[in-house]
DNA sequence: AGAATAGTGTCTCTCAGACAGTATCTT
DNA sequence: AAGATACTGTCTGAGAGACACTATTCT
């Protein structure tokens, strides 16, 4: 091959939901004038001897400090100037993360911020999204972050219906509860609760542990676990 | 940088249905010892200056000779020895192209083929698929292209219930029988013919023209056409 | 007339949404 | 006991599958 190739790289949506909002991990970048703006979603290049599910393992352990997590391939972005210094291809991704996790990898570190995801549109049907911190207020994503993050929530929801995915982002003890408060962050409505039980509970991916939520006021939740 | 760089390609996947099979266009190779296979689908690399949905138009021109299709970007496959010569990286697309245009691209090549996609699975779990010919008998497909070609009849099945992209498979004018053969193809299995010109009538994408098919034996259906 | 397909009416079953009720735990 | 939440019983309506029936065109 004689002819110039383009880069390659893969970006990682970290994805959680916490305190009812869908949230994802972002990184503080210092070349925001260059590369259109100060937040991007982590990333690294493929390198020649890595699949590219190995490079998004490779950027959750050294971006986000993550052994593992769910993770799935979602598009392959390839616009010429969608990095306006060179040729890059980027192959996104998301991983869905427990709160707890994904705080704790956020935690000390200030280049690193955790954000909501606000989209302006419902159901499943497109656009880009937008990044809001409450400390830092609304984040100005980079390069086509925007664009990948608002293709990241339409995959989320249509998957909902047909898959357990929403089940990662739950620790490992969890109330039906909190169940349902993830699937309505992800999509933007709320639910209502005897149809959201049977649902659940009706697919043969949890079970009841016989345990009870500690430390609730009122009234405690019996917690479930994943089989 | 100055790291050596993977190959971009695209491959693509023509798919069509003929005679009440799912089908899709092949390439032969010439280097079948060195690639592993026979057959391919077509595909090209990603040249510095296009993006990746102009490469596969351009792949879509130069390899099957048409000029327009219904194209979605699929999977993005990067294991380290899907090409056993170089390290290749590809994005794989599906094209969706009626009957008749498909037939004509193939006539008088050939070094083409239109082949039947055979899956041992139902419903939308996955797995590799292969190929079959009636006159070539089953094609030795190259790369990881049985994977591709499993991974394209999935999304098929799964796109079936809540999109019309099956229709891009019929010609302008088509009868509600012809659909129901299409959607049969794809998702491997017989429906039932009231249910399904409800779901298809229900939907607002198509019309029915007052016009009637000609030259069928005993009496004719009514041509509906996409609005 | 007969044959074969086009097209429809209706029953049933399942499932999701909605509402209202009962149960149980903490303060 | 009071209050708040967990959990459930049941009604209703939408939609898919199955079956049987009618309608239309050609030979």
């Amino acid at each position: 091959m004689s002819f110039p190739k383009p880069n390659l790289a893969v970006d990682l949506a970290l994805i959680t939901v916490m305190d009812g909002h869908l949230c994802c991990l972002l990184m503080n970048r210092q070349d925001a004038v260059e590369v259109g703006g100060d937040w991007a979603l982590p990333g690294g290049f493929v390198h020649i001897d890595e699949t590219i599910e190995q490079t998004a393992l490779r950027v959750l352990q050294q971006k986000a400090g993550m052994e593992t997590a769910y993770l799935e391939q979602l598009f392959t972005y390839g616009n010429l100037n969608r990095d306006p210094r060179e040729r890059v291809v980027s192959v996104s991704h998301f991983a869905l993360v427990p709160a707890k996790n994904l705080a704790k990898a956020v935690r000390g570190k200030n280049q690193l911020a955790l954000a909501r995801i606000i989209v302006n549109w419902d159901g499943e049907t497109g656009g880009a999204a937008s990044a809001f911190s409450e400390k830092l207020g609304t984040l100005n994503l980079a390069f086509d972050h925007a664009d990948m993050l608002g293709d990241v929530v339409k995959r989320l929801r249509g998957k909902l219906n047909y898959s357990d995915i929403a089940l990662e982002l739950l620790p490992e003890f969890f109330t039906l509860r909190q169940a349902q408060e993830i699937y309505e962050a992800i999509l933007g409505h709320k639910l209502t609760k005897p149809a959201f039980r049977r649902k659940l509970t009706d697919r043969k991916t949890i079970e009841p542990t016989g345990q009870r939520e500690t430390a609730s006021a009122f009234r405690p939740a019996e917690l479930y676990t994943r089989i």
